[in-house]
DNA sequence: GTCTATAGTCAGATAGAC
DNA sequence: GTCTATCTGACTATAGAC
């Protein structure tokens, strides 16, 4: 008990200030400090400070896409020979990420999960890997529901998805007794918690939107309106 | 000449690291050694490192945020007396910072710019500050356009709207000779540079969407399909 | 305005006693 | 496994010569 004690409290309490400072910001001294553990545990424990951020991916990344693919698959099988729908897609997706930003257990983690899409730190390449599989099939998966959608466009789209995912993780318990974060400046009210019908009718209606096309076709040629 | 040019080309130097590799991790001694500027210019031009941050967004921000209402306003006089239509709404919040990620100019700064967002640090509060303004103006238009939507749902989508552009922003240049960005891997193929209309057709369907229905209404509650 | 030199701080990491 | 004590290096910032 003693051991693993260490090591998940550790990991708990780096998981919070990461999310709450971010991970540069957030040095031993104030991880082990707050965790009444001693400065060297880390080292002992996870060699390194880059060790210890892996060791909290690790932890609740591989669960997390784990969740979406066994969602996902449901939905393919639950659809037969046909393609899921859109829906299902963007549910399959997003529900798992949203149902942990609610449990008190990964709130902070999905927080800090959210703002890795956007850091330029080194440790991507991992985040990367683990992230690569869910990425790929949740393509193919959007690209057989919706095979009139040329592949470049179909990219696009994903990342929109993916955007308004992270814009929400990164946003919503912002830093205790702190200004708000931008999301929440920009609207009057400030939402609680972002449900995810709001994702599925959004993201939905933008997936399924009929192609886009290029912007001159040959008339109207950066003509001006008079 | 002399005086102003080293300060610009501090300013255009640490932009360019930043938004390679985050703020933090960008000393004064990488800045002023790559700029071939001695290590205390910066504190003579612009006080302290934090000066610095804050002079390169007050350089970029204002007019990209001047622009935006430029053409918000320009949408709201053509359409007289009718809002705007939603296509014009997402056109005039998302091509100004589309025109700037192609500008070599702006390019680094979109980048960083997207990467704030998502940021912990501690001079969030002058971009909140900078961006207030405009955030609202835009929820406000978008509010007449789509009076139906109740003002949670509104939030919602302008989240959405704000999370996909960021995520555009903050991916397709990427770090020179680097691995590449969670969007890239994501996709087989690697989409140079996301079009306007890929935002303005997604964006607008997602906008134009009819209203999230509660997911359990009153029927349907906890049911385990059989 | 620009430079050198350095003060003062804090970071991550380690050796070795217990 | 845990701790104290310490090393080494990097950082921001400043004082003062030119």
């Amino acid at each position: 008990m003693e051991t693993t004690d260490t090591k998940t409290h550790l990991l708990d309490v780096a998981e919070h200030l990461f999310a709450e400072h971010g991970i540069d910001a957030t040095s031993l001294r104030k991880i082990t400090s707050r965790a009444n553990v001693n400065l060297a545990a880390v080292h002992y424990h996870f060699g390194s400070k880059e060790g210890l951020v892996q060791a909290i991916f690790a932890r609740r990344l591989d669960p997390l896409n784990a969740d979406r693919l066994r969602r996902l698959n449901a939905s393919e099988t639950a659809a037969g020979d046909t393609p899921p729908p859109v829906e299902d897609l963007v549910e399959a997706f997003i529900d798992p990420a949203l149902k942990r930003l609610r449990k008190r257990e990964s709130k902070h983690f999905m927080k800090l999960m959210g703002r890795i899409y956007s850091d330029p730190s080194e440790m991507h390449e991992v985040i990367h890997t683990r992230f690569l599989e869910v990425g790929r099939r949740f393509i193919t998966a959007f690209g057989r529901a919706l095979p009139h959608l040329p592949h470049e466009e179909l990219v696009s789209r994903f990342k929109f998805l993916v955007g308004a995912m992270v814009m929400v993780l990164v946003d919503p318990l912002s830093r205790e007794n702190a200004p708000p974060t931008l999301a929440e400046t920009h609207c009057d009210l400030i939402t609680k918690e972002t449900p995810l019908n709001h994702f599925v009718t959004f993201l939905s209606a933008g997936m399924r939107a009929p192609c886009s096309v290029p912007a001159s076709p040959k008339i109207q040629d950066e003509g001006v309106p008079s």
